[in-house]
DNA sequence: TGTACATCAGTGAACGCGCGTTCACTGATGTAC
DNA sequence: TGTACATCAGTGAACGCGCGTTCACTGATGTAC
């Protein structure tokens, strides 16, 4: 256990992740500075001494979270290597997979409103998250013959927003509408149709 | 022009039209009632007289857009007819139309943490909404054959997230997150390929 | 080892504000005769 | 057509509350000598 006393030796972190779990309860409009505060077991005040004010305090979050989310993308890409296939899908499970275990995070970066520009800070750890399911799109493009080839800005597209719809609709807990399958299948088949239409997968995988 | 004097004469409407503008410019949470009276041009205790209070009127909202996009997409449904293939395509179409023409509507309805399920009026429009698309998709997976054939519901919950993904994370001006595509064409092809995955169009079309 | 002092990280009171909601009220409207 | 009256749809003041932010302050920590 940390020291305790008058000063908390680790507030910075404390608040962060009290923002954090404000936001997944209470949405990105409805979290408080204050009640961050309380919740860290000190006055709004002193949040004041680590961050420059509200938004400032949701945008850390939201940067920590492009971290955690870079770093997953990156290690399932690597874990599917030498396979394009394998690697892509890898991603595509592991985006699901951050979204589920860091709701919060996953809120302040993609429902808050934070500008991907507000730093330089966030607007590089934001383009190296987004580069890896570029990356694996474009591996996995070089083997659709060159003429009948997407970009792959736009297939990594495509499977970014299947997989945001898939988060919002049904792995979020949506009062009153019920997933019609687990989220984690409907996404694996979703992607699994995707590419058999692009002639990557075998018509009768 | 209306009337204008003591009584309002369409204040009801007023309120409901002031909230949904609101809602798309601040967010559900970031939306007040005091706002919206005022907007309307009237003392907020006045709402009081229409509706039971600030969550009333969003459902009120919210059960408007319903009603609209399951007009929608029940012209657009028959619009495609007899072909399976062009109502299930106009339907995609349809649904990213409603998005964007109604963003106000849209937010009550999908982000708001309004519950389907708050009256049976607005559990019964949305579910006639949403019986459209499964409807169509059912439509549509009778050309495949039996033994390979997904669940229509999977295969409208498919083309539901990526509607939905694609109006969340492209179509609404993200701060800082610029659209590699137009939203409308990042459907189009989307869906276009996913039914080539199922079968259902011609591998080179 | 002990003391003086600078630095740091908190407190707590105060601010002005807008919120949702309630209440007794009043002005406008519409209807009966 | 004119008048009395019930109904209705607003007002405006008040409530208690929590918000983000500021400020002068103070207690704890760490360092120089």
């Amino acid at each position: 256990m940390p020291k305790r006393g008058y000063h908390h030796g680790n507030l910075k972190q404390a608040l962060i992740d009290a923002a954090l779990e404000l936001i997944e309860l209470r949405g990105p409009t409805g979290f408080t500075l204050s009640e961050a505060a309380k919740q860290a077991g000190v006055t709004p005040a002193a949040v004041y001494r680590h961050f420059e004010g509200r938004e400032d305090l949701i945008a850390e979050g939201a940067m920590q979270g492009y971290e955690i989310f870079a770093d997953l993308m990156e290690f399932a890409y690597k874990s599917g290597q030498p396979s394009a296939l394998k690697a892509f899908e890898a991603t595509g499970r592991a985006y699901l997979a951050f979204a589920r275990k860091y709701p919060g995070h996953y809120i302040a970066m993609f429902e808050s409103g934070i500008s991907v520009n507000r730093t330089p800070e966030l607007a590089s750890v934001a383009h190296r998250a987004n580069g890896v399911l570029e990356q694996a799109a474009d591996d996995l493009s070089q083997h659709i013959p060159a003429d009948k080839r997407p970009p792959a800005s736009m297939f990594s597209a495509h499977i970014w927003a299947l997989s945001h719809g898939v988060v919002e609709l049904f792995a979020r807990n949506s009062p009153g509408r019920a997933s019609p399958f687990p989220p984690e299948e409907l996404l694996e088949s979703g992607i699994g149709i995707y590419l058999r239409g692009l002639g990557l997968v075998d018509p009768d995988g």
